[in-house]
DNA sequence: CTGTTAGCGCGTTCAT
DNA sequence: ATGAACGCGCTAACAG
């Protein structure tokens, strides 16, 4: 590979005046740039981006930490960091954790030793402070979930304020029977979620049936398992909310096997709005989550902090969900006579 | 950060001796070999990426490019490399070029950059050969499509086969008017399943006709504008084929659009099993990718060649596509008796 | 078995 | 306006 001696060789000058050129800083007179640039060209020099961070301590990529690029929530927001790093000449180096707590304490790690200045995080860590001194020399941005008392940038979705509209809205179509499909909730969305579910019912003081609430593992898989709970228990559900993608898939396989039908039999919202959501028949009422949003708005916080162009303070967006209203819940007499509390919860 | 020279102060012992300790390379008694591997602990030594990179000319990355990381074609698809690349510690280095070939290679030339020594690659170079140089030093992977004259490994799916046995099976529902929706033919997928298509009605004896051949951008608009061009036609289709997940989205919502219905007043099959192909009324026939597969086999390729365990001649994996026959077509008389020539396609 | 020397490619410091 | 020397952190080659 040329470098930068053979360079200076070519241009007859030294290998400062070359990097004085490249950076384009100090003093070089227009004879001996144009010599130097041509010099560059006639060789196909390109900067040994290693050298340049093994000397100066810093690299032009930031990493990227997810827990499921299988996970159709998560391309777009790749997609929405990707169009802002590579605007800033930085390069994303991606890892999937599949929610294991240990590779994405490894991961974190090797971002160090890369001399990654900054990631982007949608972290399976319940505790921020327990884990703050690995995050030492690395500015994170914390994007989807919030560790427990985090003290860093972060952008999530207005989780509790979604779930609220939505179970809301199941109320005043005339649902009172409402079953939750929910993760675990170590993890901060699930959380945010049931709250916002739980707040709305006691806010139209419906009693909250713990029968019908599931909770299992977020996966098409534990969808699956938790509808079949719900269809068991002593109530019959009028409305199910699952709470993620994976979970709705998985509710879908089950309603499809028994022969339970949208929106006649059971009412369903989705939980972000994927590709098939307006496909399927009917189409599905879903909460929308600002996929694309939510990664571009992450990676211009952690470009700014790491051009110290960032305020002091941390900021921690919080994102307004959309709810699209589709096909999948079923209208009842004596509804929209029901008062609605939404724009209070925020 | 602390440094391997601050773990020989630590330790009293050489530089090198931690060097060897750390690569496992040259003889340290274990009496030394104890007392680094304390002070390594003690000191929360990590060794340095970078300088190591540096040293060596090596990496431990190995990058990936694609077209189009909001294409859920590719999320199973890095599952798979991941999959292999993490159990042979690389770690990968996402690249998305949005079809633009200049920031393909300006990406093939970051990788060089960063001493990353191998790469794999959904290219959207039309010709191999006229490229070739710029791969020099980097040992090229390519998968899903293969560009002119590749002299390199590579690993796709049997696209000829594929729309080969597609079209067999509606020309053997007695579907005889059958439209295309294809993609632009200078890339090799679009180019084998439109070649599949074509061998299996000639086989059949079957005029194409031109008029039901479309061919536009592969996205869910493209996919639309095809099928109004295709429905606009002085010939109305029996049946349609398109030829990626996003242009049967895109014929999806012309259907629903127009409230053509399938498989009633069209057929339909589409290429590539997603999520939401088994989820829409009627389900929909598909042309199964081994999309997991295509990843592993191709990081499993590079991996043997970086670390010289692969053979000399370039691996050419082709593989076998899944036909999974669902509820999209419709079932014609005097079908079934029409002979079978699949197998001989191969 | 262990240490010394040298240098990967570059940018910072200081001199000219 | 330009150059020489030095060192970032590490390992290969050689010496002892």
């Amino acid at each position: 590979m040329v470098s930068i001696k053979n360079v200076a060789r070519f241009a007859d000058v030294s290998v400062m005046t070359v990097s004085r050129v490249i950076n384009a800083s100090g003093y070089v007179s227009q004879k001996t740039r144009a010599k130097v640039l041509e010099a560059i060209d006639k060789t196909g020099y390109r900067v040994n981006q290693t050298a340049v961070g093994l000397r100066t301590g810093r690299s032009n990529s930031i990493g990227v930490i997810i827990s499921d690029i299988s996970n159709p929530f998560f391309p777009f927001i790749i997609k929405g960091i990707d169009y802002v790093c590579s605007r800033n000449n930085y390069d994303t180096i991606l890892f999937n954790t599949g929610e294991d707590i240990d590779r994405e304490l490894r991961y974190i790690n090797l971002l160090k030793q890369k001399y990654v200045k900054g990631v982007i995080i949608s972290s399976c860590l319940p505790d921020y402070e327990e884990n703050q001194k690995i995050f030492a020399g690395l500015t994170p941005v914390f994007f989807n979930r919030k560790p427990k008392g985090i003290h860093a940038d972060s952008v999530v979705n207005d989780d509790y304020q979604a779930t609220f509209i939505a179970t809301e809205y199941l109320i005043r179509k005339g649902n009172r029977k409402i079953a939750l499909i929910n993760g675990n909730m170590d993890i901060s969305t699930f959380r945010e979620r049931y709250r916002g579910f739980r707040a709305a019912m006691d806010r139209h003081a419906i009693p909250v049936c713990e029968e019908l609430i599931a909770v299992g593992e977020y996966s098409i898989e534990g969808g699956y398992r938790s509808a079949r709970k719900i269809f068991n228990a002593s109530i019959r559900p009028e409305a199910i909310l699952p709470m993620n993608n994976f979970m709705t898939q998985g509710l879908y396989n089950y309603l499809k096997e028994h022969r339970i039908r949208i929106p006649a039999d059971v009412s369903v919202i989705g939980y972000n709005d994927l590709d098939w959501c307006s496909l399927v028949v009917p189409p599905l009422t879903v909460i929308k989550v600002k996929k694309f949003e939510m990664g571009k708005r992450a990676a211009e916080i952690l470009c700014d902090r790491l051009q110290y162009r960032a305020p002091n303070s941390f900021q921690e967006i919080v994102l307004e969900p959309e709810f699209i209203i589709r096909g999948s819940v079923k209208s009842a007499r004596h509804a929209e006579r029901t008062p609605m509390y939404a724009a209070e919860a925020i």
